[in-house]
DNA sequence: CTGCCTGCAAACGATTTGCACCAGC
DNA sequence: GCTGGTGCAAATCGTTTGCAGGCAG
């Protein structure tokens, strides 16, 4: 009990990664990780936000949307399901899979017809009608590009 | 090359889905899923309405978001990777699947063992190093409430 | 001490909404 | 003809950016 503050596993990892990339340690980063890591649902960047004023009534909105970005640059965070700023739309409804660039964010179809008969996990509360895979990697020409300029801060 | 203009399977959907669901058929909302349907890479809506305008120089952006949403509701389109309009986050990096809700888009972590060691499929192009399934249903509180007000246009 | 980070306010881009007119049924 | 759709412009919402001061290393 008299330990000083538990240092989640998560904040260590900050602290590793952050020693590592020579990136500040700041509390903001420190606040901002902590109040991720503690839920399980899927905030938006201002819901962590507000979260986070509670502790620390002074954060700005875009600290939190900087500091997000860069747990993300880190690997210490993921953006859910969300490649790009604007709605994608697909006219093909029937059941088919996704390559998605995590650099370039392109998305493409992929068909893998093993993939296509999944058993449907039963979950009590949710009731699946469908499901698709996201495959995340690089796309021919990112990886070229990333290739060439090695490690990008 | 002399019978009326091709109508393409998902035309013939439109028209079937338009006539059952009393919903008004439109030249525009023709032309947008025509547009959509065409293509292959995922087009936000920009990208939609820039295409329609070749053919149709006078539609507005306007109309291709709600066409597009019109399409959507018809069971003709879907919305690629983007529940609600905000980028969410996870400090769960670690991989694991998503229940989506389609109704309030909620989305919630689902661990399912068995389908955390899939076989990445060999794309030439694509470097892929993760992936994620993403389950589409309805969450108890939105079956509930779809089972009262029926079918919701 | 130096540079990156933060806070603030303004800018921005994507999407939505209110209203008058027009087209499908 | 009635209802719902369209086009336009303004409003909104999420997110980004430019700049001056502050903190981590």
């Amino acid at each position: 009990m008299a330990r000083r503050a538990r240092e989640t596993p998560k904040l260590q990892q900050l602290e590793a990664a952050c020693r590592t990339r020579g990136v500040p340690l700041t509390i903001q980063r420190r606040v901002i990780l902590e109040t991720l890591a503690e839920r399980d649902d899927h905030p938006t960047a201002d819901d962590i936000w507000e979260a986070v004023r509670v502790r620390m009534p002074d954060v700005s909105r875009t600290t939190a949307y900087r500091a997000l970005d860069t747990l993300v640059r880190l690997g210490l965070a993921v953006r859910i399901c969300h490649p790009g700023s604007s709605v994608r739309f697909d006219a093909k409804t029937r059941r088919h899979h996704h390559l998605v660039c995590v650099r370039c964010e392109r998305i493409v179809d992929i068909d893998v017809p093993a993939l296509d008969k999944l058993a449907l996990p039963t979950d009590k509360s949710f009731a699946i009608t469908d499901y698709s895979v996201h495959f995340r990697g690089l796309c021919a020409a990112c990886r070229r590009a990333r290739g060439q300029q090695k490690e990008e801060s």
